[in-house]
DNA sequence: ACTCTTCAGACAATCGTTTGTCTAGGGCAT
DNA sequence: ATGCCCTAGACAAACGATTGTCTGAAGAGT
């Protein structure tokens, strides 16, 4: 039984045979009887622990951990556990990384910590790494090159065992197991978890495509964004096997690294400067889309009766914006749950990892498109 | 001079006095010889550098770190700092910290890490403390107790060195500096940054009360969430000093723990069954105001026309959302940055910290708010 | 009474750094 | 030639845990 004993901290219970001093930390002097340990100076030691109850720090350990193959008598057993709890023992992770070599700490890469996308595929990857017992950092880059090489480094400084890497240009290997999500240059040791982007285009203008949109405008990604290419040329093949003419000028290029709706406003202005005619628009993203959207209106043209508009990603925002938007979905939580189970997977050794993991888009139809109308411009 | 070696990773340069065998670690049999050491089965230690130096680790250490007032001559050091930067040596965070009792972490609490409001007070913390050479580990509890009990303690046996938790009901002190991004508790040694919501009320009451509104419905926060108890008693105070009346009946209460405007739409629903007449309805936050619209369309009434609407928050989706909302504007990204730099001070033992510190709103006027048209419900 | 097992736990090395102290040797002045 | 000081490093002890090996004592067996 251990009675509390208010106002001391440290007592010899039973002498040891071996070791029988009181000693007290050199922290711990007398004056230290505010509370039990409220204040705690310093977290409470295995050594501490070991010393108040008369043991080796070893002992302790082999306890708490229940190591087994040792022999060590239930009584001991429970006043060691009885003493942990009395103290509020919390070993240290960091001693305990670095003699066991395993941190379970992996390092998150990403531009930017308030954009929908990043959000959703990193809110999948913390369910996952937080489920299985790892704790992650998050760095951003904001896509400076200097910091996308930088903070690897830094990560693996830290001990992360691993990097998920959103929207991120790695330029090369790593020492330690890499995922990316939405990443397409093929590296030695990465793992891409990537959207079916060929079928997300078949999605897209089939769609518009039976509502008889001939004349569709086409918003291409930031180039830093890496699924800008792809996804560009996945709908450059789909739209000739399907007839659908790509106009140069009906093509406008995202630029800024942005990640409200400003980000789609001028391009949109700009294409309506031309006065072309086009019945569809289909936007790089969901972001984008609203702000297009809001460029169609401030233009007197309404969504989806004068202009279609589909957009990419289904963020949250999506469904609720007026006009809803038709998007194509990615399964970001998704995606970011695979990309923390790939990478905890080969984390732990398992060799036969996949190189690529592509998941299927889906078509959400809501408000922003409609048959084409022919009355638009 | 050092030409490279390919092919073999330890020798020893200069052998020294006392220490000269080609001690090569266990690992590095000479089947390593595929490249320098990309694939690096471990990071190169301190003491794999010394030896191949013929140096001791100490050394190595002091030169690297620059340490005043030790005597090593600058071809040593030379010599030292071409090693380094051959073998790409990364010092172990881990090691480090432990040694030194610092870690350059901290532990950012949050309920959820894909909602707008957390999101951009993380992007302000993030932005400050990597700026300041800081890393930190997120933990989300989406609101369970358990989970809000156990992160702080798990974050602390990591190493973390002060925590920022986010709409987060911490229960009690910490043995570490917290500061708390609105947190209403007092609780001893936490840092409260929170919005003056005396003041919030008093712009949106105003702004509706000179566009004539008299018959407002309210909407209250859900009981998990941090702000809403504060929010509410600060309406509640302003509106009586305004004369404006607050009918339980025109008062709806989110319950859900959403993070979408799925949130916002039921409850508005309800309260347009109960077909009592209302200009005005001042929501929670922005998302809600959004779910809250699209139950007001749905309903057949326009916004501002017959209802106005102001949101919470001014999230990103606000300004570019049809009709854009007129909003009371948090400051969310400076206060993660204010909470990141508070928490940077008392961990860098900063006494005389502030206990709170409270941030002044804006009121954003857009589209969803008009003139009270009397044509209402 | 003697040996053999087993039990309960101590001991020590280790992970990769940092940092206070110590020393061998060289150069200098006397 | 002697003593002293300085230089350039080595040495060792931490930090807090884990883990393989070792030992003293008690108990069992003959």
């Amino acid at each position: 039984m251990q009675p509390s004993q208010p106002g001391v901290i440290l007592k010899i219970t039973r002498g040891g045979p071996g070791t029988s001093e009181t000693r007290v930390k050199s922290g711990d002097s007398m004056a230290q009887n505010k509370k039990d340990q409220k204040r705690a100076d310093k977290p409470v030691s295995l050594k501490i622990l070991a010393d108040y109850l008369g043991l080796c720090p070893a002992t302790v350990s082999l306890v708490l951990n229940n190591v087994p193959g040792r022999s060590i008598p239930q009584e001991t057993r429970e006043r060691v556990r009885a003493a942990a709890r009395k103290f509020n023992y919390q070993p240290s992770l960091l001693a305990r990384s670095l003699r066991k070599q395993r941190t379970f700490t992996v390092g998150v890469l990403v531009p930017e910590l308030s954009d929908g996308y990043h959000t959703m595929v990193m809110s999948g990857i913390g369910d996952h790494l937080m489920q299985e017992g790892y704790f992650y950092f998050s760095a951003h880059h904001r896509h400076k090159p200097d910091l996308v090489e930088e903070y690897p480094r830094l990560l693996m400084g830290r001990g992360a065992e691993g990097i998920i890497a959103i929207d991120t240009a790695l330029e090369h290997e790593l020492a330690i197991p890499v995922v990316a999500v939405a990443g397409h240059k093929k590296i030695s040791g990465v793992t891409n978890v990537l959207l079916d982007h060929r079928r997300a285009a078949e999605l897209a203008l089939r769609h518009l495509h039976q509502l008889g949109h001939r004349h569709i405008a086409f918003m291409r990604g930031q180039p830093f964004s890496s699924d800008s290419d792809t996804r560009w040329r996945s709908i450059v093949a789909v739209a000739r096997e399907l007839n659908i003419e790509i106009r140069p000028e009906l093509t406008i290029q995202l630029e800024k690294d942005l990640t409200s709706p400003e980000l789609g406003y001028p391009v949109v202005q700009q294409l309506l400067q031309l006065k072309r005619r086009f019945t569809a628009l289909i936007s790089f993203n969901d972001i984008a889309a609203i702000g297009a959207i809001r460029a169609l209106r401030d233009a007197n043209l309404l969504v989806p009766d004068d202009v279609s508009v589909v957009g990419f990603d289904d963020i949250k925002a999506a469904a609720y914006h007026n006009p809803s938007l038709t998007t194509i979905r990615q399964p970001l939580h998704d995606m970011g749950q695979s990309a923390a189970r790939i990478l905890l997977q080969r984390i732990q050794g398992f060799k036969d990892y996949p190189k690529e993991c592509a998941v299927p888009p889906e078509l959400i139809i809501r408000e922003s498109t409609a048959p084409a109308s022919g009355r638009s411009r």
